[in-house]
DNA sequence: TGATAAGCGAGACGGTACGTCCGGTCTTGAG
DNA sequence: CTCAAGACCGGACGTACCGTCTCGCTTATCA
């Protein structure tokens, strides 16, 4: 997080509402105009502030629509049943349903050019997301190996490119009924095929 | 191609040393300054031109920046030998050395982001792209499962979404030795788990 | 002149209804929308040419409008009769009727800014204007001395100075009625009474 | 003035230097390249800073030039002492001196273009220049007529006229040389003679 | 009489300057 | 130290227009 709203110290603590206000501003701005043409002076006046107040707590853009778009949800991104297939099948599926929100689509790009350009970016954005989910999946990926239902090499952060990856381009590439169609039976297929002992 | 250098009729003709210097400069500040704060002023000046000479040519810094980082190849994006793992493995390595190269990595996400926001962009993206791409690997596959080396099924068009999303995303979040190394061997193990009869 | 229709050589002659065309255009836009907003464009269409044409013949706007808005006319610039009040009267007369004619009152300021900064032009308009009349002046001064009627000391050149700026500063400066009004009747008590022997 | 740096209120003050710097450019420049081909760019950056703050500061060229050349000097236009010729020959050299000055030379066509086509010009000039001359001129007529020393109908503004306008002409089409030896001499005992009781 | 040469309409070009938007910072005055 | 209000600085924008150039054609002179 990065709008640490500590404010041990004295003065005047910060007014939560605005914190609230300008996040939503930020995700229903995002849906209507994109990330490029968001700007701060639009944020600020959605959430009924100034500008000063936003940059008081998120000092880029970057920074601000990321906390906005990926809020830290505690969900596991890995399912935990015995069956890989359904498992495997979630995990496609929910990339599909992160990648598919408005707010999601309008932004991932956009902070990824933001952050491709920011050094030291690499590391906090694996720290936040591909290194949770890639630990998560190697635990997932032992238990099915000692039940013999995967190859014992297939690596977990291979499969994390590989799921990621392609929904993401397929979000990017297909229309909505495509997806919601055959694309994940399709893929699944693939991959169970591919890790499969 | 947008900057269509035709000039069959009237007028004084377009002096194509600018076309080459633009692109040139484009190249050179991507690696410098990223895709956001690229602008068609800092261009202008590198190349030793004006604004207006650029926007003659290029009416959008997407379009600008996507002709000058993916000049209009005829090179094949699918091998044809009769080994299904070389050109399995062809596809990977190409996807990783093309989304490797500086300005592209500096310039793709900022185009999607770009992109996404213009309707009409997808079908532009689809045929210059993804579609030559599906294409022929469509024609590749039927080959191969016409001798048996792939399950008949098996949807060019998803493979195209795994290869492409994959290399993206592990140029986006690995290091460059770990490319070179064990990733294209392991991928290309699923893949071809994946697709084999 | 600057449009010196000579071509003596080869080639194809001038048109000169274009001379006229463009002459006449200048005259009109001037009155319309003065000098500064004058574009040789706009003078092209309304002659019903090209602005080619028109640099052929005037390589700049200054030159064009000097000679459509000073034909070079043979009046006599100071009238010679023997009445020495009439003939100043008529100088003073003629100096408003000349700085108000739209076209002069619309060009006259902008030709003396571009004028200034093209050094050279100060022996050119000399020549053309303030030594011819300088000259014809001298000429009824001396006569006028020889009759008794001035001092001999008056410098024909001051009083051209005088004739001309105080026309010139109250064409700007006052309204049309004023100066038809009593203005050159107390201009020319004042001039006689600072002549007179 | 135009660049009314009040700002009371709230916001953050104007920087003072940039008005000096802007000022300064601008009077370097109309010496260097004259008042046409001056522009608010070029005077943004010689003076260090950028166009948006020259154009909070003055509207047009026009205001700009204005401010800069003739600064809101509080001398008085003219003289008072006991001496009429004394008085009229400092006007005159006063005059001269003025329309002497490299930036005002350059400046002062350029600017008589441009107010001349804005409608409105007209009275806010005379506001600033003439109307103070002549009403503090008028006052030192009347002084005259009741000393006898000048003719009781001479009139103030047409005083005003003459004097401008033959300095302003005179500047225009003489060298530095004859304004300096016998001009003022010559135009004073001129001036002197008609307006003499 | 045919080659040469300049003028013509048409129109796009290279480039200067424009006036504006907006991103991020700073100042006030109050809480 | 925060808040609102708001102006400021300066980078960049996309456009209008200037004077030039290229084209394909026409019109005159000269070999």
């Amino acid at each position: 997080m990065v709008s640490t709203t500590l404010t041990v110290g004295a003065g005047r603590p910060r007014d939560p509402r605005i914190d609230e206000a300008v996040v939503a501003a930020v995700v229903e701005l995002l849906c209507e105009v994109g990330y490029q043409r968001l700007s701060i002076a639009a944020v600020a006046a959605r959430a009924g502030t100034t500008k000063p107040a936003v940059y008081r707590r998120w000092p880029t853009k970057a920074q601000l629509v990321h906390e906005a778009v990926f809020p830290a949800e505690g969900r596991p991104l890995v399912p935990e049943t015995d069956d890989l297939a359904a498992d495997l099948r979630s995990m496609l599926t929910d990339g599909i349903a992160l990648f598919s929100r408005p707010e999601v689509r309008a932004a991932a790009p956009g902070l990824l050019a933001d952050l491709a350009q920011d050094p030291g970016a690499h590391p906090r954005l694996l720290a936040r997301f591909t290194s949770p989910m890639f630990d998560q999946l190697q635990g997932r990926l032992e238990r099915a190996a000692a039940a013999h239902q995967v190859r014992p090499d297939v690596d977990a952060r291979l499969l994390v490119d590989v799921i990621g990856g392609s929904t993401f381009m397929a979000v990017l590439t297909r229309d909505r009924a495509e997806l919601e169609g055959p694309w994940v039976d399709q893929t699944l297929a693939l991959l169970l095929a591919g890790v499969q002992a």
